[in-house]
DNA sequence: GTGCATGCAAAGTCTTTGCAGGATA
DNA sequence: TATCCTGCAAAGACTTTGCATGCAC
């Protein structure tokens, strides 16, 4: 149970409670190569023998992502949400618009400086940024 | 009605009918200084004493969308898409995190070679990227 | 005149909410 | 025990679709 621990510390951290849906919902998530769909998630917990209710799992990912412990995304092609856990200050991904595969990328090509710049022009207080770079994947080319 | 005239040919060379709420939504989108939700569209062709159906417009930026003629774009804090006329062939944002409001970037900090690179890696074919730069707008600081 | 575009209404999908019962600290 | 979490069902928001009518070419 030490990697559980991680999570239950964190949702401690956070003044959470902790509830099995939350620790394994950062589990998945964590474990997870790409973001994830609600439905994903919930269908995860269903084979992990966590029936939760699908609100419970929307409420869930709410109180997470508020929290800060976990990252929303959107695609472009796809009207649903997207979560993932979050490593870092913010994620980059590789999607093919054809399946809406993702992959997620370690590098951020982005300088903060450029960021800052745009910001300053316009009177914003940079918080962050979010980059995708769209593709065939090797299956749909 | 020279303006008009630019857009019925775009409508013209997509092989597309020419219909006033096409050619009102290109202009609408073209003059608007960030993107658009449907609703706003919807809401300006009626200003516009062209009152159409909310299932036409929806209908209207789709044909439009898949004939590259307009882009489409979506939120991180909103479920909605939003659309803006397509001037070049990738748009970058800066985003309010608390009310939402877009401002359009015209440069592009992103080298071919990174996304080019990342797309290698992975074996995609790369068709483009988008980045959407977050923070507080000068209102919501 | 033919084929595409539109209006209208209904349905579909994703997400949120109210409330009562149950679990956590 | 008090507070927060969950399940269930209903509703809400955004979007899509079927069909008959109307308009562009």
């Amino acid at each position: 149970m030490q990697e559980n621990d991680v999570y239950r510390n964190l949702l401690t951290q956070k003044g959470l409670r902790i509830t099995d849906v939350r620790v394994k919902v950062l589990e998945i998530l964590d474990d997870a190569e790409s973001p994830m769909t609600v439905e994903d998630v919930f269908t995860c917990l269903r084979n992990m023998m966590i029936p939760a209710n699908l609100s419970t799992v929307y409420r869930t990912m709410d109180v997470l992502l508020k929290n800060g412990l976990i990252a929303k995304t959107t695609l472009l092609d796809c009207n649903k949400s997207m979560y993932e856990y979050k490593r870092v200050e913010h994620k980059h991904h590789l999607v093919c618009i054809a399946c809406n595969r993702m992959i997620s990328l370690e590098d951020c090509p982005i300088n903060d400086e450029y960021a800052r710049e745009m910001c300053r022009r316009q009177g914003f207080e940079l918080t962050g940024h979010k980059l995708e770079i769209y593709g065939l994947c090797p299956k749909c080319k």
